[in-house]
DNA sequence: AGGTCTTTGTGAACGCGCGCACAAAGTCGC
DNA sequence: GCGACTTTGTGCGCGCGTTCACAAAGACCT
């Protein structure tokens, strides 16, 4: 994980990673009609301990009122706040195969913050088209109109995504989220971020397996009867 | 130390994390005709710390050959055998929106010890439709089809995703890939991994605005020239 | 065969994040 | 206004993961 030293606030990648959570939880809440929760509702709904959130929360500020809770729309406006998320973010996909379809047609990104504003593809045959109403453009054209803090996301097949990367930091992009089945070798200050289909289900393959593996030794040692009662604690 | 064979080892999960990505280098090695690697030539490939990587690998036993590195034939069966992907894991998407159709289309499951078998969604209209070559099902016939070792993966909207994984649970599956942006309570035993694509993009979001503050910071001190030449190197 | 050199494997130290226990602070009832 | 209760905020300890330093082990050269 890249540590950059100087940091403003310094707020914990665990933590960081984990705001985006509160934040969809919140604004659920919201929708629901609900203004003020309190840090063990909040921790369900959010998949957490209530002592860990509030642990997160406290390296924001002091939000919560103590005996009543936490404001819902003061804390969903301050954790916005601290993502970054005022206003939104341009996003340009690159790779116009399945994947960089099916994200270009994402709903998703444009209520969290993201605006997909730009659709690339190196293919002279795939330049031009309309997809989710957007045309697909070439590198070229994505250099002379991208602005600062653009994000990308790489959506090619993976021998052609570390070019892509390449072509990306030289016009300044230093937020890739990479979908493709690779490494990335980025320069200094370039964040990366990745999200492998395969590898997850990889991961869990392990436990599947692991698993198994364990229920023939409960099965063997009989211990099946035990761990019943157990859950039936 | 050295592992009893059928011996139970306790693998941390940071490092279960990190067999795919070994795995996938050593594969790219063995297309490019290698047959030998040092820790420290894949440790640059799979983005980590030789040190790092050694230590993982020690975790499954001592394959490598001192003074010369890892036999890549060798370790690659190892890694995968410790993964369980000897054989391919059976898989069913649920939720055939634009993202179930893209990952019923994605490639990349088939050469990495996947096969999408299953496609289900709910609606009427949807089923009985061919996507890929598979044709969708609903929820009834796939608890009459699946088998034991089923791998879930959601895909869709976050509304129907915890009756979703309530339906998949019932029918003994244990292991879920959640694309839904929400928090799924499932029974104990039961592994839940989530892919939020809104959650990374607002972690980069966190980084971007963060290094744009620290920007500021450096025009004030005109740092920025070197940084240019840093990016030139 | 002996010596040197490369590379692995691992014990130890360090740092981080999580969970616990508890104090602080504010609300509610009377 | 005062006491009881609720809920937040946080210092502390522990366990895990990463890094460092070094010893062990085998290959290669002469």
């Amino acid at each position: 994980m890249t540590q950059a030293p100087g940091t403003r606030r310094d707020i914990p990648d665990a933590t960081v990673a984990r705001l985006p959570v509160y934040l969809r939880a919140l604004r659920a809440l919201t929708a629901a009609g609900i203004d003020v929760v309190s840090s063990e509702d909040l921790a369900q709904a959010a998949g957490v301990r209530s002592t860990g959130l509030r642990k997160d929360l406290s390296h924001l500020g002091s939000y919560g009122v103590r005996g009543v809770g936490y404001d819902v729309a003061r804390l969903s406006d301050e954790i916005a706040r601290e993502l970054g998320l005022q206003h939104d973010w341009a996003v340009a996909i690159v790779g116009m195969g399945n994947l960089g379809h099916a994200l270009a047609a994402y709903s998703g990104f444009a209520t969290r913050g993201f605006k997909v504003r730009w659709l690339v593809d190196e293919d002279p045959e795939v330049i031009g088209t309309v997809i989710a109403g957007l045309t697909v453009i070439g590198f070229d054209e994505l250099a002379m109109v991208a602005g600062d803090g653009l994000i990308a996301v790489i959506a090619t097949p993976p021998t052609a995504a570390q070019d892509v990367a390449d072509q990306m930091t030289r016009m300044g992009v230093r937020s890739i989220l990479n979908f493709a089945p690779c490494v990335l070798q980025v320069p200094e200050g370039v964040e990366v971020r990745k999200v492998d289909l395969a590898t997850e289900l990889q991961i869990l393959a392990f436990h599947e397996q692991r698993g198994r593996d364990e229920d023939d030794d409960a099965a063997r040692l009989g211990v099946h009867a035990a761990r019943v009662a157990e859950a039936a604690r």
